[in-house]
DNA sequence: GGATAATTGAGACTGAGTTGCAACTAGGAA
DNA sequence: TTCCTAGTTGCAACTCAGTCTCAATTATCC
């Protein structure tokens, strides 16, 4: 089933109204690959013409994630990404703290293990967050790389182009 | 070596000055056990007479975990929390969404796929955070519990009392 | 073409955490 | 011990992601 008629179909079961935001919103998330937060996001729609605010955005993240389309990604740095998920499945990830680029990976061991672990604490698991810190390739070996985390203040290079207004920063996740 | 020794070890060694605050702060981090977060250190300090302002609060967390005293738990909910780690070593945590229980796991078998994950993508980790949200023994089996999480804003009951003033929060983290 | 409930945008607000700055103080030098 | 200075403190203003309020707008049902 296509996206829009996914969208469309979540949408009337919940008594919610198809508008043009969400549509462009929805037109806007399937064009793009990989991980993206809401700034990315807002760029891209104002770039393509969108006026779409930032309320109406934070609004409309929560159904789409609830149709299943796309995934929220719960940063550990306080700023939440978005994924499109369809044809997906579950996969945790690894995030560069030099250049932000997030690589992803999936262990059915580990996944197991978890389920293991919360039977014998008798917890009943709704979800989980596995993400690993460090350099990607390209990073590492760099001066800059080293020290941090671990132990000490992990905060390293965040992607956030200084920006110069109020909030209209444009990122451009690699 | 004495906690305290420690931690004045590690001050002389960075230029840094063992206060006032500094003294209560570490004395009273080392009256707890479990998870505690910046209000409830705070609530404690005053209740037992000391004057610690948050900012400074906020500035000495860092050294005692730099120091390697405590260990910082960045939750994904976005309220970090600490623990005492003298003598503890690294293990990840289950969170209960209703009331906000922390408990812990540790398997080397997760470690070692993610250390084989880092190697396979030559990712560099520095560290990492693997939390699981659900329900506890005692919360699971309510109503309340169910649905929520894994599709959905997974945001349930979190522990913060209401609160009267601005930021007089007193917590008890069970 | 209405009636009506959902939606939108703007801006105020929240809550955790950070920061600038003037007054203060630990701790080594003299 | 007294001085001197770099480090520290408290406060209040600020940042930043995200939420909320409310009047005006609009999708959907009849
Ligand atoms: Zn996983
Ligand atoms: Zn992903
Ligand atoms: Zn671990
Ligand atoms: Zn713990």
């Amino acid at each position: 089933m296509p996206a829009i008629e996914r969208f469309a179909k979540y949408l009337s079961e919940n008594r919610l109204k198809m508008t043009r935001e969400r549509r462009a919103i929805l037109a806007d998330v399937l064009s793009v690959r990989g991980h993206f937060d809401v700034d990315d996001l807002l760029a891209r729609l104002r770039r393509s013409g969108h006026h779409v605010s930032r309320a109406t955005l934070y609004r409309t993240l929560p159904r789409l994630v609830e149709s299943g389309l796309i995934h929220k990604v719960e940063m550990v740095d306080g700023q939440a990404r978005y994924e499109l998920m369809i044809g997906r499945h579950h996969h945790d990830h690894m995030v560069c703290l030099r250049c932000g680029t997030i690589l992803e990976f999936e262990s059915p061991e580990v996944e197991r293990i978890q389920e293991d672990v919360c039977r014998r604490k008798k917890f009943v698991m709704t979800g989980h967050t596995h993400q690993i810190r460090g350099y990607c390739v390209s990073c590492a070996g760099d001066d800059r790389a080293r020290a941090l985390d671990s132990r000490g203040s992990n905060v390293a290079g965040r992607s956030r182009a200084g920006a110069g207004g109020a909030r209209a920063g444009g990122r451009t996740g690699p």
